[in-house]
DNA sequence: CAAAAAATTTAACATTTATTATGATTTCCG
DNA sequence: CGGAAATCATAATAAATGTTAAATTTTTTG
């Protein structure tokens, strides 16, 4: 609940992952708006369903899930993640009212950009505005990727799937493809994530461990096959609409 | 594939549904765009994924599903829906690329609005720009909810509420509770949006007609008892955002 | 470091849903 | 209208996943 409150100074350089969207000149403009910094310890509720926001949050460091309450079961269901470089709610700029809750996954660190002075810059730069919109829609592409992982393929396909995004997104967020990656959910979150049991994903994990894709431990994603994991995931990234300048440095 | 090609002149009128979310001035702008329609039978593809398109669609009657190869089963998965009155890939407009297929799923008519000068008139109004940016959010948090309802729910409370929004949708779109609605959806399409079979969305629609709730037979759907309808399938229907106007006129 | 708490693993069993197949019904089309 | 095709209903069976519970391991905390 108690949330450490700092100003930074330093946003002139343009983190990795999704926000390299914008140009280095547009990110010169939006960087002067996101003055206040907060941090989180995991697990924490950020923002509440329901809620009418005055602003909306740059992750730049941690994990955050995007919350809501399961249609049956105790547990929650995880709508989205964000990854470092991505704004985690966006769309409470024009949408105002909040339908999720959202929630830090890992220690996080995030930047407030105020939805006053955002409207001002966008109202003065439509080319800018476009890419803000932009930014909310590959969030989109991503909740219709997510709604077929989890309506249409088997639980060692679902995980094998949702590891291999975890592992593109970070890429992103790194600039750099890695062999291990830190990796803070628990089982019980990948469970919320793919709409299974944590049980079930105990034996699935297994499962993915012994055909040598990947091992999940002690806070790592250890990738041991990349295309193997990718293969019994059918992961393809077209739908991340990563931006090129990421990935072919 | 082949589709007749109309020139309507008279959009003035601006149609039920989320298109509401324009007020009236708004509409007046974006109505003279609108002046080329088309017309397809059902299970006509309307675009392809992978298509750079240079055109959004507005529905004007009918249905049209957004479709994406399945993960593992011969079937597709469907991602979306869009009912009257709703743009079916505005997002394309700042995204360009099409990242699933569009299908109609009866007989359907569309207008066509091309980019290049919706462009130029959302240069030049950023309210309105902002009301279309919004209008994408909001099928943004229709996907959410179709992730949860996927991934969360069981197949007797995922069909229910799979009804009642397709109830709500229409609802909206003909800007009226109606106790007897035109369904053209078949029993496997059903299956392709709740990521079931349709041998047990048969079982399940039985036990929803068993249950009087509803009744689903002859392209029609026959709501027998709405609250309890939306108590079986959990349904509240914010995550829809539908304007006011419509609902309390 | 030790105790407590949390997370993971595993097993046995229950339930849900998928699969396959067949017959009945409805819709389409000549 | 009648035959063909599509859709729907149902049953028997199989497979996948959920549930419960207990043992083990890991992490947190005093």
């Amino acid at each position: 609940m108690t949330t450490e409150q700092l100003i930074y100074n330093d946003m002139s350089v343009k983190p990795s992952g999704m926000v390299d969207h914008l140009s280095d000149a547009q990110w010169a403009k939006v960087a002067p708006l996101l003055t206040q910094h907060m941090h989180y310890p995991p697990s924490e509720v950020i923002s509440r369903r329901g809620d009418f926001l005055d602003h909306s949050l740059l992750l730049l460091d941690g994990l955050i899930a995007r919350s809501v309450p399961s249609g049956q079961r105790a547990r929650n269901t995880f709508v989205a993640l964000q990854f470092p470089g991505e704004f985690v709610d966006l769309h409470a700029f024009p949408l105002k009212r909040l339908d999720h809750d959202v929630v830090s996954l890992a220690d996080t660190r995030v930047a407030i950009v105020a939805h006053e002075p955002l409207r001002e810059l966008l109202n003065g730069d439509v080319e800018l505005a476009r890419k803000l919109w932009l930014m909310t829609l590959v969030d989109a592409s991503i909740h219709r990727h997510w709604v077929m992982r989890n309506s249409a393929m088997r639980a060692l396909a679902r995980v094998a799937n949702f590891l291999s995004e975890f592992d593109a997104r970070m890429s992103a967020a790194f600039g750099m493809e890695r062999q291990s990656l830190p990796f803070s959910l628990r089982q019980t979150d990948i469970a919320d994530a793919t709409g299974l049991t944590s049980v079930h994903v105990s034996r699935t994990l297994r499962e993915l461990r012994e055909h040598g894709c990947c091992t999940v431990a002690g806070g790592k994603l250890l990738i041991h096959d990349r295309e193997g994991l990718h293969k019994v995931g059918m992961f393809e990234a077209a739908y991340l609409y990563v931006p090129q300048s990421e990935m072919a440095p």
